[in-house]
DNA sequence: TTCCTGCAAC
DNA sequence: GTTGCTGGAA
């Protein structure tokens, strides 16, 4: 089986038992930002009290953000962790999308895709996950988003043999074996992460595993 | 105690 | 390559 074969196999597995998840969830594409950013190595659940926090105070938009003190923003955000160096995260994007975009995402994403994604690279606290969460689900530009759940799923499923794969190899397999759709991507990053967090843990629970072909393989053994 | 839709700095 | 950043839930 061709690992394109192999690839759509596992989607329709975890699509036949996650349904959609309906990513990103947030109201505008700027709250889709700001949570990309907040949810870096954090449980979505601490990230939206963090959000409404900010709706809360009005301050969910390119202009207020960009007004309130750092401080203020911080305190806002303490339930989603890190909450001093996030504050200067988000401080440092509306600093870029302001300067350089004038604040419009719509001129932002109207970039290049490849320019865009190096310069949001260059802005001090987004890296590659973050950078194409914003592409993604912000922008609706065909770029797939891997993370840690990718890299431990994939090598279990020894869809990925070299375990230093680089982040953009990894991204690179799958933008080469699948279509450039964006809601595929859409939902199948979604779907890594249910299955990342519900079964292929670091101490993996394969009971009632959705994976047929991992399955298959009896990795249950492992752990 | 562990882990969470990472990243920068050292 | 290792460490710091952080609250909140399981």
């Amino acid at each position: 089986m061709s690992y394109k074969e192999r690839l759509l196999n596992i989607y329709s597995d975890l699509l036949g038992h996650f349904g959609q998840q309906k990513w990103w969830p947030a109201e505008t594409r700027f709250e889709v930002c700001v949570g990309a950013i907040l949810t870096q190595n954090t449980a979505w659940q601490n990230v939206e009290k963090a959000i409404a926090n900010l709706k809360k105070e009005g301050v969910l938009n390119p202009q207020r953000l960009r007004e309130v003190s750092i401080d203020k923003l911080a305190q806002l955000i303490i339930p989603s962790g890190y909450y001093n160096i996030k504050a200067k995260r988000l401080k440092e994007f509306v600093g870029f999308l302001c300067d350089r975009y004038n604040g419009d995402l719509d001129m932002m994403f109207s970039d290049g895709v490849d320019n865009l994604r190096d310069s949001l690279l260059q802005v001090k606290g987004i890296g590659p996950e973050t950078a194409d969460s914003i592409l993604l689900y912000a922008g609706y530009i065909p770029i797939f988003v891997v993370d840690a759940y990718t890299k431990r799923i994939f090598s279990r499923l020894n869809l990925v043999v070299d375990d230093d794969i680089s982040y953009d190899e990894l991204q690179s397999f799958f933008m080469r074996n699948l279509t450039q759709n964006v809601p595929l991507f859409n939902e199948y990053h979604a779907l890594i992460v249910m299955l990342g967090k519900n079964y292929c843990r670091r101490k993996p629970k394969c009971d009632g595993c959705p994976i047929m072909e991992c399955n298959l393989r009896d990795i249950k053994k492992e752990s």
